[in-house]
RNA sequence: UGGGGCGUCGCCAAAUGGUAAGGCAGCGGCCUUUGGAGCCGCCAUUUGCAGGUUCGAGUCCUGCCGCCCCAACCA
């Protein structure tokens, strides 16, 4: 999965690598991604998983997949299982190389009791609230426990207990024992197990303490053999700890190196677990696959490859400021990678009517459409073409402005792939809406030239009304209106696009689209990128819209003050 | 007001102290049986601000300004 022709990338991370390895500090880059199994995966992870991936692939090295199974209370087995899914999904491959957290509680345990014997750590037997009252604040030290003082062989032994589940939760933790009085918040004698009694997915009723992340995450990198841990910024902090722990557990040279980097942040949607959690619980979402939310799921649902991910992922670089990606430069790779590879099919999402007047009644006949102009291998397909025939209402204007390269009454237009049509009239319904509309046909002009060497400046896309099968569509646009829900005011839900989702029954499209598998992608022509819905049923295709087409129409009738385009 | 991080084009992002890459978006144009795709061109005299060092500063120094993170027995 690095095949890309990119630019060389240069990032800090890179160099630093590259510096380690020129250096002999590491023989063999060690990445990993360590998520915890307890949510669906997203935009945001793909950054992570690309990175990590990538650079060890670059450099010759090798990626881990560890989970970060320390939290029982929030973990279950089905997300290692999708988590798993997912990452696969994206193009990535982990090997022999899949570990556990939990597989290092024993010597996790063992470590810790190394740390106590050494007085490195105690055991506290301060609540949870006096703990929090005794860390002090931003600005002011925190003030040392009274068990803090407790002798190696009193911790030995209580720490033992806690192990041999003698203690209630909550009644006592095991602390490192650093600096009340530290700057770094995180120094302040940080808490490195705590009692549980909670069932792991893993280990069962094991254990009665759990290592806490500073802890476990830390000493699984140097198990590993893990030479460049990447986290994102908000880690910063507890590096100092993060190296405290390997230095207290005498972790042989070299020893990893915690690296920060900034989150891949996208605008115009959200991405932590609970925010995600709440639009699901509101009804606001259909679920963590809805295609409009950043899941991983949600995004194959939707119809993004991804490959187009990835590449999103790779080319918003890597830095150390934080800032949003914005939603363009996804569709960019999106429309990039489902230019070269989706079939194209004619469809037409909002029908008008159009009856082809000197076009015999009984008569049928098919047309050859090209599947792919990008791909000749691709071939060609037959498309039915008949009298009566749907076009899309947007192309027809009774009376078009200047730039209006479509249909109107006495103009002249192609049908893509079939023939050369001219306007003739129109027919009003009883509110005066455009009811149908009426052309004749140049027989000349099969396939859509004409012998004489006219031009025209318009093509239509177009379904013949007695061979189109009914279909749904589901366009979507952002699920927020700011770049930053968050930020946009108290509640991000009041941010919410109330136009995120808009379901278009019946749409007409050509024949053979009804028994397609769910997943299968096609371009509908001048519409945009579609994707087969799960929730089609036989006969009865539904279809989410990807991304649209870029349409500098739009933009033009915008400017003039002209009808854009709906959909 | 403690500690840490960050400020280069609307967005993302490069640049051994040597005279501001690239991508996205945008804007012109060419081409076109998708107003798609493709192609060509334009788009930072300037790097948060103010000083200083230097022949030369986005890169070094000083001082400001602004934004973000840290006080879970979550990760």
């Amino acid at each position: 999965m690095s095949e890309d022709a990119e630019a060389p990338r240069n990032d800090f991370l890179r160099k630093r690598v590259r510096e380690d390895l020129d250096s002999g500090r590491v023989q063999t880059v060690v990445t990993r991604f360590p998520p915890e199994p307890n949510g669906y995966l997203h935009v945001g992870h793909s950054q992570n998983i690309a990175l990590n991936f990538d650079l060890a692939a670059e450099f010759g090295g090798r990626c881990h997949l560890r989970f970060d199974d320390t939290n029982p209370l929030a973990e279950s087995p089905e997300f290692v299982a999708a988590q798993q899914e997912d990452i696969r999904w994206l193009g990535y491959d982990w090997g022999e190389h899949l570990y556990f957290a939990s597989n290092y509680f024993e010597r996790l345990y063992e470590t810790a009791c190394h740390l106590v014997r050494n007085g490195a750590a105690y055991v506290c037997d301060l609540s949870s609230e006096e703990i929090e009252a005794r860390r002090g604040t931003l600005t002011q030290p925190g003030e040392p426990s009274p068990y803090r003082t407790r002798s190696a062989e009193e911790n030995l032994d209580l720490f033992q207990r806690m192990r041999a589940g003698e203690f209630p939760p909550g009644s006592r933790v095991l602390r490192a024992r650093i600096d009340m009085a530290s700057p770094v918040l995180p120094m302040r004698d940080p808490i490195l197990y705590r009692v549980l009694d909670a069932p792991h997915h893993r280990t069962g009723a094991d254990w009665p303490i759990y290592p806490l992340y500073d802890f476990a995450h830390s000493l699984s990198d140097a198990f590993e053999g893990i030479t460049h841990s990447i986290c994102t910024l908000e880690f910063i902090d507890r590096r100092p700890l993060y190296e405290w722990v390997l230095e207290q557990a005498e972790i042989a040279e070299p020893r990893p190196q915690q690296i920060e980097v900034a989150p891949l942040l996208v605008t115009g949607t959200v991405m932590s677990k609970r925010l995600l959690r709440r639009l699901i619980q509101d009804g606001l979402v259909a679920g963590w696959d809805d295609p409009r939310l950043p899941t991983l799921r949600g995004m194959r649902r939707r119809g993004y490859p991804p490959e187009a991910l990835c590449r999103f992922a790779r080319t918003s670089g890597v830095s150390r400021t934080i800032g949003f990606s914005q939603q363009s430069r996804l569709e960019h790779e999106v429309r990039a990678e489902l230019n070269e590879r989706a079939p194209r099919a004619l469809g037409v999402l909002r029908p008008l009517r159009v009856v082809i007047d000197n076009y015999p009644e009984d008569h049928e006949e098919d047309l050859v459409a090209v599947n792919n102009p990008q791909d000749e291998a691709a071939g060609t397909r037959n498309v039915p073409f008949s009298r009566e025939l749907w076009i899309e209402r947007d192309d027809f204007m009774r009376d078009p402005p200047k730039k209006f390269h479509r249909m109107a009454p006495g103009r002249e237009v192609r049908l893509r792939f079939a023939y050369l049509v001219t306007c003739t009239d129109v027919v009003l319904d009883d509110d005066g809406e455009v009811a149908e509309v009426h052309c004749t046909y140049d027989p000349e002009t099969r396939g859509g030239d004409a012998p004489d060497g006219r031009k025209v400046r318009g093509t239509l896309h177009w379904v013949s009304a007695r061979h189109a099968v009914a279909a749904e569509a589901r366009l979507y646009a952002p699920l927020f209106q700011s770049d930053d829900p968050l930020a946009a005011g108290d509640d991000f839900l009041d941010d919410l696009n109330p136009d995120s989702l808009e379901v278009v029954d019946p749409v007409w499209v050509e024949p053979g689209l009804e028994g397609l598998p769910a997943g299968t992608q096609l371009q509908l022509e001048r519409l945009g990128y579609f994707t087969v819905d799960p929730d089609s049923q036989p006969g009865r295709p539904v279809l989410d819209r990807t991304v649209t087409l870029r349409d500098t129409w739009s933009k033009i009738a915008a400017r003039s003050g002209g009808n854009p385009p709906q959909g």
